[in-house]
DNA sequence: GGTATATTCTGAAACGTTTCAGATATCTTA
DNA sequence: TAAGATATCTGAAACGTTTCAGAATATACC
C-alpha cells in the first residue's frame, strides 16, 4: 500500500463506500439528505469519512451533476486590480454582493486582459454581471457566447440580457444648467478616454455628442448629451468649450487635465467633469496654481463618491446610488437565474448635489 | 421536433459531433487543440457548432476532468459587504488579485455568514486565502476540511497551510516607544472586538496582553505585546491605562470610543489605536470636543490606510504594505498549487511613519 | 514497392458526484 | 395474518467534458 506519496490520491465517494460495504448513493445521502437514512448509518460512515480523510462530496462533481456554479462572474474592462482603487466601483460591488450573499452565491472577479479570454470562458459561475464596458469590447461579446443569465450596467443589453441603467442625461443637464443659471458661459469639460490613445486637450467638433464615436460608454455618451441640451437650450456653442480626454479615470489623470487647460491659456470659469475622481484631481491642481473654488473656478463633477463630500471646498456633484445599482443587478440577476418573467427594470434617478465647489463667476 | 421549449436543452458537444458524424474528441480537440486534426475540419466544427447554438466546452465538465477550477476563493470572517468599506482589506485584495491575474486566476468572494457555510462547501475553487480570521472561528475549521492549498493571512498556519504574518509586535513597540519619548504617561488604548459582546471602557487588568483570550486576533494580540513591552522598560503600569473595547473596525466605532474616554473623566495624554479607522473616528470626536491635536491629545493609529495621510493633522501611524502582503499571499497560493517545495515565507516589516498627530504633551 | 514517419481521426475510460425508480425489510392496521 | 404503508438502502443512469493509446490514411524516402 503505497499511498503516502507526494501527491496524494484524493478520497472519493466510492472509497468510502466500500470500506463500509454501502452503496455509493447511501454516502451521498449521508451528506445531502439526513432523512434518506438511519441516523445510525449515517454516524457510521460521517466517522469512516473522517478516518478516511474524505473531504465531503468535491464541488466540482457535484456542480456538474447540479448544473449549478452557486456564483455569479463580475467583468470589467479595466485590469482587475484597478477597480480596488475605484470609489464607485467599490461602492457598486458592496451592493451586489449584499444581493448576492442573501442567497449564499459567491461572487467570482473574472481576469479580463484583452487578448487573453481563457479565464472567461472557463469561469465556474452561473451568471454575468458586465460593468464598465462598451457594446463593442470583445469581452462582452465572449461573456455573451457563454449563453449564461446576463445583467449588463450602463449599457443597452443585446440579447436576453437585463440593462441597469440611470438617468444621465437628465444628471448631465442638470448639472450643466446649474452652471448656466450661476452665470456661467465659458466652460471646460474633462472626461474618460473615450479613443484608444487618449488625445488630451480636444475640439468641442471632434466630440460632438451626435457623432457616433465608435465605441464609448453609454453613460458617458449620455452626459455630454445632457450637457448639450443644457447648452443648445441657453444659446452656448458646444464647439467653443474647451475638452480634454484623460487616459483613464482617477485624481491624477484630472490634476494632468487642469494643467493642461490652466496651460492653454484659455480660462473657463465652469469645470464639468464626468467623475468626481477627476473632479478632484482637477480641483487640487486648480487650487495650487492659486485659483479660488469657486471664486475663480467652479467644478461640477458626477457620481457621488463619498471622497466629494470630504474635499475642501465639499464638491458640488451628480448623485447616483451605486450601492442600489449593485443590489439591483444581483436582484436582476437572481431572478433572472430562477427563471422569472424577463423584464428591464427603470433607469434609476440621478439628481444634482449642489456643495461648495461651484457658484457665481467673478 | 419540440426545441424551443421555455427552458431550452443546452447543446453539448456530444450534439456538435453527432451532427457532423465526427467523433466526440474531435471536436473537443478543434477546441483545445487545433493541431490535432485539419484545419478544414476544424473550421466545419465551429461552424456547425456556431449554428445549434453551441456554447463551446462548458467548463464544469471541464474542470471536473481536469480537477480544477481556476479561481481561488477569499474567507473573510465579516459579512461579505463589509470588506468594501475597509481600506486595508481593499489594498489586500488588490494586491492579491495582481498576482492571480498574471495566472489568469479569478477571485471567489465566498459569503460567510456563520452557520451557514453551504456556500464555503461547495465553493468552486482550488485553494483558499484565509483572511481576518481567528484560529478558533468555524469557518477556519471548515475551510482545513477541504483540505485545499490553504495560505492564512495574519493567523499561525495549522496544518498544511501557509502562514503571511507581519512583524506586529515591533510595529506596536514603536508606537508606544515613540509616544513615551514624547514625554507621554496617561494613554488610552482603543481595540477592535475582542469578545461576543464589545464591552466598551475595560480595565487594563482584563486584558492583560499575557492573559489568553479566547479567541483573539493574532495581530491584535502581538500589537498589544507590542505596546505592553514599551510600557514595562518605561515602567508604566499596563493596568492603570484606560482601554475601550469597539464593536467593530470603523470610524464611527472610533468616535464612539473617544466619546466614552471623555465622558470618563479621566484624560490620557496619548491614544493608541489598534486601526487607522479607529483612530480617524477618534480623531473626529475628539477635535469637536475642542482638544488640539497633538497638544492636548496625541493620537497613533496601525495600518497606514491612505486617508491617514489626508486627514487633518494628518495621522501618525505605523505602516504596513498591505498590497505585498496581498501579492505574497498570492504567490504563496500559487506556489503552493504548483506543488513548489513548502516554506514559510518571512514575516513583512512594518513601520512607524511619523506625522501630525503626535507630539510633545503640553 | 515496401517500410518508416507524419497526419488526422476515433473509442472508451475516466473525472466524482446526484438522482430516482425500485428492492428489501420493518412497522401498522384491521 | 394479510395487506398496505413506511423506513431504509441499492443500482444504474446521467452530468459534459478531456485524455490517451491506437487505428486509418496519407506522405516521404531509399
Amino acid at each position: 500500500m503505497a499511498s503516502d506519496s507526494k501527491k496524494q490520491q484524493r478520497v472519493t465517494i466510492t472509497q468510502v463506500a466500500a470500506a463500509l460495504g454501502v452503496a455509493v448513493s447511501t454516502v451521498s445521502n449521508a451528506y445531502n439528505r439526513p432523512d434518506q437514512l438511519s441516523e445510525a448509518l449515517r454516524k457510521r460512515i460521517l466517522e469512516t469519512a473522517a478516518e478516511l480523510g474524505y473531504a465531503g462530496p468535491q464541488p466540482l462533481a457535484r456542480s456538474l451533476r447540479q448544473q449549478r456554479a452557486g456564483a455569479i462572474g463580475l467583468l470589467f474592462a479595466e485590469r482587475l486590480p484597478y477597480v480596488f482603487s475605484d470609489p464607485a466601483a467599490l461602492l457598486l460591488m458592496e451592493g451586489l454582493v449584499q444581493t448576492l450573499e442573501a442567497s449564499n452565491m459567491g461572487l467570482l472577479l473574472i481576469p479580463g486582459r484583452i487578448g487573453h479570454s481563457v479565464a472567461l470562458k472557463n469561469a465556474l459561475v452561473d451568471g454575468f454581471v458586465l460593468y464598465a464596458l462598451t457594446n463593442t469590447h470583445p469581452l462582452v461579446e465572449l461573456a455573451l457566447k457563454r449563453r449564461l443569465p446576463t445583467v449588463m450596467i450602463d449599457q443597452i443589453a443585446t440579447g436576453d440580457a437585463v440593462s441597469i441603467l440611470v438617468h444621465d442625461f437628465d444628471g448631465a443637464r442638470q448639472a450643466a444648467q446649474h452652471l448656466i443659471d450661476l452665470g456661467h458661459r465659458r466652460f471646460g469639460v474633462i472626461f474618460d478616454r473615450i479613443t484608444d490613445q487618449a488625445q488630451g486637450l480636444r475640439s468641442g467638433a471632434s466630440i460632438s455628442p451626435l457623432a457616433d464615436l465608435p465605441d464609448t460608454f453609454l453613460a458617458l455618451k449620455r452626459r455630454f448629451e445632457g450637457y448639450a441640451a443644457a447648452f443648445e437650450q441657453a444659446g452656448i456653442d458646444w464647439n467653443q468649450q474647451l475638452f480634454y480626454e484623460c487616459s483613464d479615470n482617477s485624481e491624477a489623470a484630472g490634476a494632468e487635465a487642469m494643467q493642461a487647460i490652466l496651460r492653454s491659456g484659455q480660462r473657463p470659469t465652469a469645470l464639468l467633469c464626468l467623475t468626481d475622481r477627476l473632479a478632484l484631481g482637477a480641483m487640487e491642481v486648480a487650487q495650487r496654481a492659486g485659483l479660488r473654488i469657486p471664486q475663480d473656478l467652479s467644478i461640477v463633477g458626477y457620481d457621488d463618491i463619498p471622497a466629494a463630500a470630504q474635499s475642501r471646498p465639499a464638491l458640488t456633484t451628480v448623485q447616483q446610488d451605486h450601492r442600489a445599482k449593485g443590489r439591483l443587478a444581483g436582484e436582476c440577476l437572481l431572478a433572472l437565474l430562477q427563471g422569472d418573467a424577463f423584464e428591464q427594470p427603470d433607469p434609476l434617478e440621478s439628481r444634482l448635489i449642489l456643495r461648495e465647489s461651484s457658484g457665481p463667476p467673478l
